[in-house]
DNA sequence: TGTACATCAGTGAACGCGCGTTCACTGATGTAC
DNA sequence: TGTACATCAGTGAACGCGCGTTCACTGATGTAC
């Protein structure tokens, strides 16, 4: 049963916003290409129509979510308050794709990493147009050196069956990233 | 076959260390039990005379790893250019299994996640007599944050695919961690 | 605008393969005497 | 100390299952006239 191009253009946004979604909230391997098709209301065997394999699913999934997650300015203090929030840390399916699909990529085809670098690429570009700093490389150091903190915050969070030691550890590391971007401030502190 | 008590032993705990190695190497999916056990020399039926399933080697592995990485004592700044070196990074197989399979611990069993928090409490505790800072509290804010952005900086270097960033990334989170670890000390810079 | 038909997106059964796990067997170990 | 034998760690063929992928088919779409 042919459908409208429309309709075609449609089903593979949804396979693609679906696989995001199942991605991060199970990892590549643990979720199946049937998966991805049922929670889109598909069946698995029209999947090759839109993608040349699951590896190239996975690049494209990582390539739209990364795009999808990164806005064009923000406020600095902000951002990293809403990422290091208890909420985006238990929202492993809408949560950072970099956080949630990262350390896996590691090991996935070399399109998925070339879309992953780019997403850095592109939001450290972002934090470094928001971080506080007194030059150009100030700000960009203290964007990388946050990024990291934030990133590694919220995954050693969601490692922790404890949540109290999860949300120590955000709130500290939210804490301590807030104590270094004094430095490059007048001194209030 | 049978084979001696020692040998059971020595067998185990090979099955063990090569099993940390291809985990950290391939990740916890991508590694057979047949793989972890030809690597130890032996055949895959031997497997389940020495563990119930591939969840319960995946637990015991993680438990041993995160023992036979933390040391008693060490010195901050030492441990962290450490941590941050390229050869560091590089070391999938060999490097610390928190930066390794923390992320992928996430979906594992409640006995995995369980040696994992207990490993990172221990890090964690660790850090915290070593790490700068006028108090307590000072000195374990500066241990979980560092401890943050290290992980993260060696996940995210991992992630890249252009040398040049990678070594960015730990590089300016190596010197940003510094800049913060001088505010516990008595102004210097 | 209406009709005939070629196209092709989606369906669902089927495939081959590799995985975790089981089990009958082997033969060295280690114990009872 | 030496011998007979029960034990049991390791072997490797086999199992069932679920996965990624293929393919003959269906029927709505959209074009040619």
């Amino acid at each position: 049963m042919k459908v409208s191009r429309e309709q075609v253009a449609e089903n593979r946004r949804k396979i693609l916003e679906v696989a995001g979604r199942l991605f991060r909230e199970r990892g590549f391997e643990a979720v199946t290409v049937a998966d991805v098709m049922k929670a889109a209301g598909l069946t698995h065997g029209g999947f090759y129509g839109h993608f040349k394999s699951k590896d190239d699913l996975i690049a494209q999934t990582l390539a739209s979510a990364l795009a999808s997650s990164v806005p064009d300015e923000l406020d600095f203090a902000s951002f990293a308050a809403g990422y290091l929030s208890r909420r985006h840390c238990e929202d492993l399916a809408g949560g950072c794709p970099v956080a949630g699909l990262g350390a896996e990529t590691i090991r996935q085809s070399p399109e998925a990493r070339a879309a992953m670098t780019e997403g850095l690429r592109r939001q450290i570009d972002l934090l470094s147009r928001a971080a506080p700093g007194a030059t150009a490389a100030d700000r960009r150091r203290a964007a990388i050196g946050s990024w990291a903190a934030m990133v590694g915050a919220v995954i050693l969070a969601r490692m922790s069956d404890d949540p109290a030691l999860s949300q120590e550890m955000l709130d500290e590391t939210g804490a301590w990233i807030a104590a270094n971007s004094l430095r490059g401030r007048p001194a209030s502190g």
